[in-house]
DNA sequence: ACTAACTCGTAC
DNA sequence: GACGTACGAGTTAGTT
């Protein structure tokens, strides 16, 4: 009869592996101490056990001691961070536990668990027995033979490994895993391995040697690169094998009987996993070892624990039956305040499927209402359909979601609309904290509840979605999204109010979230033959002008790779930098334009560069982007994507089409109205300029908005002295940066490298302007002053960004936060501006019956498709409301223009 | 193979 | 070090 099988586990393999999976969420007792590894480690170990019911399993541990590794090669391991302190504490515990349960634990100083694991499994062979490493360490399939296997963990499986497996994975047999792993080196170990051979090449020479000494005694043979990076690497090579190879005769007192798994204490397992407060462990120990329960005090003590656990969870509802649903769909109905969330098969908005609704109307009153689901049958969907909108069509309910924007498009599409009024926890997260970044759920129910939510990826697999979860799990996730949502709606409502932010909340930023979701679901035209027929041209130009280059170069090079282009151009040409990066010199835009004076390369580079960024980023995408529904393209509007209060565009970005150039322009050229529209583009005119004058009072600033003069050339006269009609171009034109260039905080260094002239004449024009424009001074002054003592800048309608560093002793930081909280105070009271008229405007032509759409928001510039006949009347309307949306103490003007496509205008 | 950091370039 | 706010393409170096 065959003997039964001989398991070896790698223990700390397991134990990092477990650790490391909580790490962003690590499990605590009460008092805080972390149990991850030993609520991991068992987990795995308890699945390894059901699956193959050991009968001798050893537990094997590295050496608490340096091993004979480290005395050949002081380097080996030694990039490797040191253990965490919480995780090498649970160590010994973890110890404790296995021999409580019977488990031999085997360490042995001086050596790995490897050498021990492959010293036993030597023994465990010639004794008959099968072997299996269960480890997920690629050091270890050199232990491979018929008798010996490997085990790996991967993902949530266990993967058997035999020789073919091995050369499978590799590409090189068992016998020859040291050899392999001798030349590519292990980064985690800090073994080195021949420098310049990587995975592939090693194991094309193992295909055509069979071993080391082989592949050395034919160095004649190799390509000469080969050769020279073999030789020069001969002695790491030779050290690398010595350090990768595994003992197979540790000197151990250990037998394959001592192996054997042995009769356990069940109660003093239980104790420390109870003291461990880990009390599901102890309902799958009972269950694997069929132990029956302690005392009948202890089993009822935790039973009632355990179903404690469960009744929070439990209370979320899964509604799969008729009664459910009406149920459901009455208290719809009756209550005041409704969070929903919606799980979709992705996360595109315009493309994904609704799988399920979950809704909460109070603290854990929550439900989850599948649409699709593996295990379970759901409801019908239309009668679904049909119950929520009339649900919802009698529902005067406050909607709270998170990032409700995506559920109403998925909702939308599947047929229901909702209208609001809204509050999106997402959105009020930022208008208190727009700083902080981050308004993800998971981050906002730590912050402000202290919860620690199931994430997606704990319940999705990866390349799964969620209409493969099943009911249970996809009920405890989805649910408890809902119940989060309302809670984060209690305290966010609250904080708003206290912080006074109420009024942009409600006033700008919720209606401004339902029309965003508008104008992204109506979408955008665009004349996709056209990009393609400009594709191919690009694609011409752009082989022609790399033809020439790499003519010029005198080689082929990757133009893109600026790594490259440093060489090409400051070591083979010899020209200078003039400008550093962190890593080298910079090849930019402002270098290439000083060096096209000199050489022709860079100014070829520089023709090269414009063409293939129209190409890739906007000619060849723009059409893959058309929704082949609609056809049509739908940006995604981000609300919460500045910290200015901007909103952001994504997927594709229509706020960075090109406009300055004449070939940038054929790209706006291809967004085209619908058939019978026409399009309306009203921008504001210097809003920002418009701003920094009324914010600042600023006499000089002031005056030549209400003469309606050309600003630029206005600061130009007052700056060089000399009338207003006499300002040469050149005089406008420093004018201009120099405008610019004040908002965004720009120093002289700066301002004379964008002007090319002495960094001394670049700092009397700076000083030159303070002087003129004084109350500008007084302004940026008084807006740093503010943000010193209360931490923030304030835009015009109350809106604030934290400024972090305002008060660093650090003067970069300290600099750049006085630039941020400037710059915060006058783009921030444009996005608050131009957010205000695109609510009235709407409003406005609601009233007026016009049937305008809004399309596109670009910072300063508003985009409607307009029925043709209606033109002339809606460009009234909204010029007139755009610029009086806010009473400035100077004009705040609008241009208007109508075409048939985007470039067309301005 | 995937990810993060970096550089570059487009817009306002 | 040196100009604010975004998004995105491509390269490179590091990690699985």
């Amino acid at each position: 009869m065959k003997k039964e099988p001989v398991f070896l586990i790698d223990a700390y393999g397991l134990i990092y592996r477990a650790y490391f999976a909580f790490i962003r969420n690590p499990l605590r007792t009460r008092d805080g101490r972390n149990t991850s590894a030993i609520f991991g480690f068992f987990k795995m170990l308890f699945r390894f056990i059901r699956e193959y019911s050991p009968v001798y399993c050893g537990i094997i541990l590295d050496s608490k001691t340096p091993t004979f590794r480290e005395q050949i090669f002081a380097q080996y391991k030694a990039t490797r961070q040191k253990t965490p302190e919480d995780l090498h504490a649970q160590i010994p515990l973890i110890e404790d536990i296995l021999a409580e349960m019977g488990f031999s634990c085997v360490r042995l100083d001086g050596y790995e668990a490897d050498d021990i694991m492959g010293t036993l499994s030597v023994r465990a062979e010639e004794a008959g027995h099968d072997c299996y490493v269960v480890s997920s360490d690629k050091d270890l399939a050199q232990l491979v033979t018929r008798g010996v296997r490997i085990i790996r963990m991967e993902k949530d499986n266990f993967r058997l490994m035999d020789s073919d497996a091995v050369k499978e994975k590799w590409g090189v047999s068992p016998e020859q895993i040291i050899d392999y792993l001798a030349l590519v080196g292990d980064v985690s170990d800090n073994i080195p391995g021949v420098e310049g051979i990587g995975e592939k090449g090693a194991a094309r020479l193992l295909s055509l040697y069979r071993d080391m000494d082989d592949i050395y005694a034919h160095l004649d043979e190799m390509s000469p690169s080969i050769e020279k990076k073999l030789s020069q690497g001969k002695e790491r090579a030779y050290l690398s094998r010595e350090l990768a190879t595994i003992k197979t005769d540790v000197d151990i007192d250990v037998g394959i009987e001592d192996l054997k798994i042995g009769k356990g204490r069940p109660d003093r397992v239980e104790a420390l996993f109870e003291s461990h407060e880990l009390k599901s462990l102890i309902l799958d120990y009972r269950e694997l070892f069929g132990v029956s329960s302690g005392t009948d005090k202890a089993d009822k003590e935790t039973a009632s624990l355990i179903s404690n656990e469960e009744d929070v969870r439990g209370s979320y509802v899964s509604v799969i039956s008729g009664v459910e649903f009406d149920t459901l769909c009455e208290k719809i109905k009756s209550v005041s305040l409704l969070a929903l969330d919606t799980e979709t098969d992705s996360a595109d908005p315009f493309s994904a499927n609704i799988v399920g609704i979950s809704f909460a109307f109070s603290p854990g009153d929550a439900y989850y209402l599948p649409i699709v689901s593996p295990d379970t049958d759901c409801l019908d969907n239309s009668f679904v359909l049909a119950g929520l909108r009339k649900a919802f069509s009698s529902c005067d309910a406050l909607i709270i979601g998170q990032n409700i924007k995506f559920d109403l498009h998925v909702l939308r599409r599947w047929g229901l609309d909702l209208s609001g009024p809204f509050f999106d926890t997402m959105v009020a997260a930022w208008v208190l904290d727009a700083e902080s970044g981050n308004f993800g759920m998971d981050f906002l129910a730590e912050r402000y509840l202290g919860w620690k939510t199931l994430h997606y990826t704990d319940v999705v697999e990866k390349g799964s979605d969620f209409s493969s979860v099943p009911l249970d799990i996809a009920t405890s996730y989805a649910a408890e999204d809902a119940d989060v949502t309302f809670r984060l709606y209690e305290v966010l409502e609250k904080e708003l109010l206290k912080e006074g932010l109420v009024d942009i909340f409600y006033d700008i930023e919720m209606p401004i979230l339902k029309l965003l979701t508008d104008m992204e679901s109506r979408g955008i035209r665009l004349d996709a033959d056209s990009l393609r027929k400009f594709s191919v041209e690009l694609d011409e130009k752009l082989k022609d002008i790399e033809k020439t280059i790499y003519a010029c170069a005198g080689h082929e090079f990757n133009i893109n790779s600026t790594k490259q282009l440093q060489i090409v151009l400051f070591e083979e040409r010899g020209l200078t930098p003039t400008k550093k990066t962190k890593t080298g010199y910079s090849t930019d835009i402002s270098v290439l334009e000083e060096l096209a004076g000199i050489d022709e390369l860079p100014r070829l580079i520089l023709e090269y560069r414009s063409l293939f960024k129209l190409k890739n980023t906007y000619v060849d995408v723009l059409p893959s982007l058309i929704n082949p529904v609609t056809g049509r393209i739908h940006t995604w509007y981000g609300q919460t994507g500045t910290a200015t209060g901007r909103i952001s565009s994504k997927d594709p970005n229509l706020q960075n089409i090109p406009i300055k150039t004449e070939e940038g322009r054929r790209i706006r050229e291809a967004f085209v109205p619908d058939d019978g529209f026409v399009f309306i583009s009203a921008d504001y005119s210097q809003i920002e300029l418009v701003i920094l004058a009324h914010l600042s009072q600023d006499q000089g600033l002031c005056r030549s908005f209400i003469d309606g003069e050309d600003v630029h050339r206005a600061t130009a006269s007052l700056l060089f002295s000399v009338p207003v009609e006499e300002v040469s171009v050149e005089q406008r034109r420093i004018a201009k940066s120099i405008n610019f260039g004040v908002m965004y905080g720009m120093s002289a260094f700066r301002l004379a490298r964008e002007l090319g002239i002495p960094r001394k004449d670049a700092a009397d024009f700076i000083s030159a302007y303070f002087e003129k424009y004084s109350g500008i001074k007084a302004f940026i002054e008084k807006v740093i002053r503010e943000a010193e003592e209360q931490g923030y800048s304030q835009t015009i309608m109350g809106r604030r960004r934290r400024i972090p560093y305002i008060n660093s002793k650090n003067k970069t930081q300290k600099m750049a936060a006085e630039r941020m909280a400037v710059n915060t105070a006058i783009q921030g009271s444009g996005a608050d501006i131009i957010k205000k008229a695109m609510i009235e405007i709407e409003k406005l032509l609601k009233e007026k019956g016009l049937s305008a759409r809004m399309l596109l928001q670009v910072h300063d510039e508003l985009v409607f498709e307009v029925p043709e006949e209606e033109c002339d009347v809606t460009m009234r309307a909204i010029k007139s409301c755009m610029e009086s949306v806010v009473k400035l103490s100077v004009p705040l003007r609008v241009n208007v223009e109508s075409g048939k496509n985007w470039g067309q205008m301005h």
